[in-house]
DNA sequence: CAGGTCTCCTGCTAGC
DNA sequence: TGCTAGCAGGAGACCT
């Protein structure tokens, strides 16, 4: 499942394949995944958009194109792949840019991810960029912009880390390895968080990130960045997944937080 | 505003 | 062996 990590390592290598290549036509054959504007304004629109320069915000991909930005969310299982225009387009396979010598497919098993086809000049103005929190390496997250974030906040941590509009990019897997190494209990309640366990959260955030982004992602289950191209994070997991704590090697305890698997140590997360 | 629950969707798997 | 119910989960909608 894409999360910051996977979204950087996606970023990089469409970069060295796309850059100031020219959108010549667009196919969309599931819809829904089109969030704004209409399919046919989006196809109209996009045609002959050349791809200036691609970044990232949060899990968020950006497509700069001369007069747009082309958001895309890989939610569960979005990936993209580069084909040629007579490869077999399969059922999961719902929108199609079509370049002068090369077709990039947006693949996703489960139809989860979303685009945006914003006016270039408003776009981080505008939803959904607009309603994200900091990036981890943003300088002013800091513990006081936590607390204040975090003061009427009295669900578990797990929950809150998982908050997009507070801080951008952390997924299930990696809110995990972060209160791990920050050893604190996923279910203590955010607003219970004193100063130096956010300071410590803040901290485990970048070190978890960092050292994913260069390792180019997890690979869990589903997750290439493009065919073929495996992160390697998974071998670095310290808790999600695990069965026994690497510090004190007591057995990890898996409960449910909100609906999402959780992972961690009873005995090194207080 | 905070937070609980439901929904989207399909592939996989536990269990019969 | 073959079937099916249930699970996985990011994020938004909807309700209390």
């Amino acid at each position: 499942m894409p999360e910051l990590p996977e979204v950087e390592t996606v970023k990089e290598t469409l970069k060295k394949q796309l850059l100031n290549q020219k959108i010549l036509d667009v196919v969309v054959n599931y819809s829904p995944i089109v969030e704004k504007p209409s399919v046919e304004e989006f196809i109209n629109k996009i045609k002959n958009q050349t791809i200036i320069d691609i970044k990232r915000r949060g899990k968020w991909l950006l497509f700069e194109l001369n007069d747009y930005y082309l958001l895309s969310h890989l939610r569960m299982e979005g990936k993209y792949y580069i084909k040629n225009f007579n490869d077999e387009v399969t059922r999961h396979q719902h929108v199609i840019f079509k370049f002068k010598d090369f077709e990039l497919r947006y693949n996703d098993t489960r139809k989860f991810g979303r685009m945006y086809l914003l006016d270039k000049k408003n776009a981080f103005n505008e939803k959904p960029l607009n309603e994200l929190g900091y990036e981890p390496w943003d300088s002013n997250l800091n513990s006081d912009y936590l607390y204040h974030k975090y003061k009427n906040k009295k669900l578990p941590i797990k929950s809150v880390l998982l908050d997009q509009s507070i801080i951008v990019g952390i997924g299930n897997i990696y809110a995990d390895e972060v209160l791990y190494l920050s050893k604190i209990n996923p279910y203590k309640k955010a607003n219970e968080l004193n100063t130096s366990e956010l300071d410590s959260i803040i901290k485990n955030t970048k070190v978890v990130l960092e050292k994913a982004i260069l390792l180019g992602g997890t690979t869990i289950k589903s997750y290439t960045s493009s065919e073929g191209v495996h992160g390697r994070f998974q071998n670095e997991l310290l808790v999600h997944t695990k069965e026994e704590c690497p510090n004190c090697h007591s057995k990890l305890i898996k409960v449910k937080i909100n609906g999402r698997g959780t992972y961690y140590c009873e005995n090194c997360q207080k």
